[in-house]
DNA sequence: TATTGTTATACTCTATAACTATA
DNA sequence: TATAGTTATAGAGTATAACAATA
């Protein structure tokens, strides 16, 4: 017989602090875009795409529509850290791959990301047993589909 | 001495991971939201406002400019979600209040929320020990300010 | 026929600057 | 003078639908 976790304060607790240390982390890395002229998505971007990465997959990692892919690709191809270069093994996919500057951009985001991240207010060991949950929870979890509003149950 | 934790491997990683599960969760809300047909800002909106609430401290919440909070409460108050309420004591201030209907969606949307939420692949004792860790955490840091990107660094 | 990526569209989010009204 | 919130603006993100090229 499993107890109803709905209504277990715990996970109220630890919901709502996931929800406001997510809120940070999203400011903290936005902030850093910010400070490399990027835009939060392009950022998130160049984050993902240490090696050549098909547009779809890219959407995927961001969860968004790949239609969205286009445009902030787009962006980051004028500004020369990236390139789409046709698949030759299927013409239809192009795959992305980092300038040498978007190279550069990208260990830069990454090395300032490091820098003051909130998380690292916790110690060695802490940070151990934070690995083993995160490695648990992303394990277990099955990606959420992009959402998607077609079919909605408002009721409210 | 401190070791130099930037090129720390399981600060990397945890990182990495932090980055990962943020954009699943970040998902999941946006598809609870969607199943309510509202956009991810509304229902982040309606999340944090339990009880009545100034817009300036809404934008804080929201990590985002006081300027865009009018739009979003704009668009909550047409439909019945929220009323404004002038502050008698600051006649500038205007607080935030759920109406029933707000109450409602706003504990349907906590409800579906826990329902489905990819932290809850941890048992109850995990669960304790990431309590611990999130409250660390968020005691420990301090929240970051909006993003501005004003006079940014850029270098690549 | 199915898939990959693009285009067109309409709407939301976003920060900046200038503004109103209160304090 | 300073603060709370609004408006105007321009740009970026967002999903949907229809489309082209390729498989």
């Amino acid at each position: 017989m499993d107890h109803d976790r709905a209504h277990d304060p715990l996970v109220r607790d630890v919901i709502r602090m996931t929800f406001e240390l997510t809120g940070r982390l999203r400011a903290h890395m936005d902030g850093v875009a910010a400070s490399l002229d990027l835009t939060p998505m392009q950022a998130r971007a160049l984050f993902v795409s240490h090696q050549p990465v098909p547009m779809g997959l890219l959407a995927e990692s961001l969860h968004c529509d790949a239609s969205n892919v286009t445009g902030i690709v787009d962006r980051l191809e004028e500004r020369g850290l990236m390139e789409r270069v046709v698949d030759p093994d299927d013409r239809r996919r192009k795959n992305l791959v980092l300038t040498a500057a978007g190279r550069r951009g990208s260990e830069q985001l990454k090395d300032r990301l490091r820098a003051d991240n909130p998380i690292l207010s916790l110690d060695g060991p802490e940070l151990e047993v934070l690995h083993g949950l995160l490695l648990q929870v992303l394990s277990a979890d099955v990606p959420p589909e992009m959402p998607r509003r077609t079919h909605p149950s408002p009721q409210i």
